[in-house]
This record gives C-alpha cells, sequence and structure tokens, in this order.
RNA sequence: GGGCAGAUGCCCGAGUGGCCAAAGGGAGCAGACUGUAAAUCUGCCGGCAACGCCUACGCAGGUUCGAAUCCUGCUCUGCCCA
C-alpha cells in the first residue's frame, strides 16, 4: 500500500537540493505504487570514523522517509571504499584506513545508524562483498567506462588539479566505485550530499552501461556546522554527535546561529514544516528550543528531551550552577606547604591543556575560587575540601582532598 | 629519467643572515554586551613555577659569533620536457 505519488514526492523533496531527474522518479513512483513493488534506496556511508553526526545523518534521515513511504532501504557498508578515502569536497588525500578498523567502525556505525533507521526493515550489504572478488583485469574494465575529462568535471578534482594540489590516482578511483556499488545492488534511487553528485550520475552511467534501470539521484544539502558558515564536520569541531549525550546535544543546538534556523528544521528535525513555520516567525528563541527538543528526542527520546531542556534553562539562562559537579581530587604531591599553585590545579581539572594556558585564564579575569576572583597567575592557594573552582562560564570543579 | 619551483605555527600566508616564538588573516580561547546565539569591542593565542630558559620554520648534516633565511644530501609535492 503506497500513498499516492504526489504525497509521496512532497515528502520526499522538502530539504533536498536536487532530484535527478525528477520526471524519473515521478514515472518510479507510478509503476512502483502499480505493481505493488517497494523502490530499492541506496544510501552508501563509508566507515572511515566512528562517530555520526547530524550531518551525515540528514541523507540517512531521507532514507528513513522513504521506509517510512514503504519503500526498500538499502544501506551499503563500504568497508572498501572506506579504504580508497572519498575525496569529495575535500582539498587533501584523505589517509587510508586498514580493513580491521574499517569493520570496528562499520560495527559502531550500524548501531548508529539504527537511531535512524529501521535496520530490520533494511538491506546491509558490505562493497567489500564484491570488490573484494574483483581480479585487477575487472577493475582495468571498470576504469575503462570512464575517462579522465568527465573526472576532471567534478568541482573538487579540477580545483585541485587548478591548483596543482596532488590527486592520486586511487581518489579517480572511487567514483567507480561508488557507481559499482549500485549496479550490484540495482538501484531506484541514490540517496547523497550535494557533493556525491557527481558520484551519484557516475552510478547512473554504470548502470546504463550494464542494460539496468537508471537510478534516480537525490541529494541533500550539506548541513551548515554549529559556526553557521562551513560545513559541519568533526574536524572542524563544528558537529553535533548523535552519540554525544542529551545535554550536550541541546547545548550545542542552542548555539548555532539564528540564520541556520530554517535549515536545521528542514534537515535534521521531525517538525512538520506548517509547525515549522509558525515558530519562525515567532520568537526565534522558542523556536531555536523547539529544534534542540526534536533533535535530542530523536537520538534520545522524549524524557531526556524535558531534561536536557531544563538542564540547559537552569544553567545556561539562570547561570545556577549545575546539577553535577565534577569532584577532582587534589593529589598531595601537587600540594606545597599546604598550598598548590593555581594554573596547576586548573590543568590538574583538565580545564586547561597547559599551564601557559592557565595562566592565561588566570590573568583574564576568568578563574575564581569559592566566588572570590583569582587574577594572579602566580597564585598559590590552600586548597580545601569542597572548594568551587570556576574556569570560564561553564567549567566547575570541586575540590577534594 | 632531466629541468624548474615549492615545503613556515591548528589552517592560510608573509619573512631571504641578527631587531623572529616568527607580520597579516581565519579558526580557537577569555572578558564585555546579549535572547542561547549572531554581530561588535577588548585581550590572549608553542612549552616551562617563567621579565629568564627550552623546543620550533619538511628531514639530516654543514658554513657562520649568529640560520626560517646561505651550502650539501634526502623525502614529499607541483609544473615543464622526455
Amino acid at each position: 500500500m503506497f500513498a499516492d505519488v504526489e504525497t509521496q514526492m512532497k515528502q520526499i523533496a522538502r530539504g533536498t537540493v536536487d532530484i535527478f531527474p525528477r520526471e524519473e522518479l515521478l514515472s518510479k513512483l507510478e509503476s512502483s505504487r502499480r505493481n505493488n513493488r517497494p523502490l530499492r534506496v541506496k544510501y552508501g556511508i563509508d566507515p572511515t570514523s566512528m562517530d555520526i553526526h547530524i550531518g551525515h545523518a540528514v541523507p540517512i534521515l531521507k532514507l528513513r522517509h522513504f521506509q517510512d513511504l514503504g519503500h526498500q532501504a538499502v544501506i551499503i557498508i563500504g568497508d572498501y571504499t572506506a579504504m580508497v578515502g572519498d575525496p569529495s569536497g575535500r582539498d587533501t588525500t584523505r589517509p587510508q584506513l586498514t580493513h580491521d578498523q574499517v569493520l570496528a567502525n562499520a560495527r559502531t556505525y550500524l548501531a548508529q545508524l539504527g537511531k535512524i533507521v529501521a535496520l530490520d526493515k533494511a538491506e546491509v550489504v558490505y562493497n567489500g562483498d564484491w570488490f573484494g572478488k574483483m581480479n585487477f583485469l575487472d577493475v582495468i574494465k571498470l576504469a575503462s567506462q570512464m575517462t579522465v575529462a568527465r573526472l576532471l568535471e567534478r568541482d573538487d578534482f579540477s580545483n585541485r588539479y587548478k591548483e596543482g594540489s596532488p590527486i592520486s590516482l586511487h581518489e579517480f578511483i572511487y567514483p567507480l566505485m561508488q557507481g559499482y556499488d549500485s549496479v550490484m545492488v540495482r538501484a531506484d534511487v541514490e540517496l547523497g550530499g550535494n557533493d556525491q553528485t557527481f558520484n551519484l550520475l557516475v552510478g547512473r552511467q554504470l548502470q546504463k552501461d550494464a542494460a539496468q534501470p537508471t537510478q534516480v539521484a537525490v541529494t541533500l544539502p550539506l548541513l551548515v556546522g554549529l559556526d553557521g558558515q562551513m560545513k559541519m564536520s568533526k574536524s572542524y569541531g563544528n558537529h553535533i554527535g548523535i552519540n554525544e549525550p542529551a545535554s550536550t546535544i541541546y547545548a550545542k543546538a542552542m548555539s548555532i546561529p539564528d540564520s541556520a534556523m530554517r535549515t536545521y528544521f528542514d534537515l535534521t528535525s521531525d517538525v512538520p514544516p506548517e509547525e515549522m513555520e509558525r515558530l519562525l516567525a515567532g520568537d526565534p528563541m522558542t523556536a531555536k528550543m523547539a529544534l534542540a527538543r526534536s533533535l535530542v528526542r530523536r537520538y534520545h527520546g522524549e524524557q531526556p528531551a524535558a531534561e536536557a531542556a531544563e538542564k540547559f534553562d537552569r544553567e545556561v539562562r539562570r547561570k545556577e550552577l549545575p546539577e553535577e559537579i565534577p569532584e577532582v581530587r587534589v593529589p598531595p604531591e601537587l600540594i606545597e606547604g599546604g598550598k598548590i599553585w593555581i594554573a596547576k590545579l586548573i590543568v590538574h581539572c583538565g580545564h586547561a591543556p597547559s599551564t601557559s594556558e592557565a595562566r592565561r585564564l588566570v590573568s583574564q579575569g576568568a578563574v575564581s575560587l569559592d566566588g572570590t576572583p583569582i587574577t594572579d597567575p602566580s597564585a598559590n592557594i590552600t586548597p580545601a575540601a569542597g572548594a568551587l573552582l570556576k574556569v570560564g562560564k561553564r567549567k566547575f570543579a570541586r575540590l577534594a582532598l
């Protein structure tokens, strides 16, 4: 039982950059409905690092939408492609991972994917299943289906080429591998980030060469990070990890710039469009709270979402002390004559990476002990059990002996 | 294989013998402001119980009282020729 094509299209299209070609998707949806056959919707993920952030989750959510509409999710774990390292959107070559690292990552990935898609209803395949069996001649045959000129059409490749940055040959192979995955799983639709457009189109070409029906490419925007400028990426430190604690997700979501709110609603939340419009027309802070809450709800559930909201309100807005302040034992070897150097103490609490950094914080007036500001970077203080050390606005420690 | 150019702090990028822990920008951190943010302003931004010392300008040596800067070899990268 599939919903009518128009309804499906509307849900599929929300937040997408492009559906290519649109008419082909329409006709696929029609015949799927007519024949009561779900579409095979492919999403490939390379387990290159351990954690998924909500930027990665954007296309995965779209996959979930397809599932909700009754279609078949086909998740490809790129255990082989991960070893190549997708160069998309990057200006440098990625490090190649070993197969063991990749398999370990794959396991944690699947656990995280399960928070978004219904894994029990999805097909999960590893592309090492077919790439691992290819011999060199097979690779050459695959390579012969692509030309260098076409590869250089891809922006990131051509930019790097023009700039004189290195492009390794294996990176050129990557799009072919991704495209070949589509042939192997006979994909009807492939989802991917905007930066994947080229790769998704290669899939169409390879399917055509293999005399298969071609897949429709559905691309989604790259989510901007917390800074509102650059794309979300762990290496920029502007990400929200889906495995992060509820209160962290909430607080990070609250720190996105107002200008990014609509995008976040569209791409990361389960807030329906009408509700979103209503919120965006009103008080920005209320809207952002709704957004933050919807995010936490997805990854942690309703109850933790409510708690995170409350915690944020209490600690950040009303500047009350957090509920849980880490207790830090002051080791006797750091104490001399009953006193401890403030910079050492801050480092010991983990609130500064070096004593140099710690003394900077002190001289900038960021440090207080039991509410009394400490401004002398060479101050020695007498540590008392239960004393409250405050570094910056949000970092606390309760001393213990 | 040959010729030429390049490698600088988290990133980009100046610096071509002392005044260089290294301009400028970005990122980051702290303070003020605030609606949580953004924007703005101010300060900081290698390490060390520190007005001094140590480690740093691809790697290894060398020349010099003194090197990021000069020389030699190596590694990596780009361009051109083959």
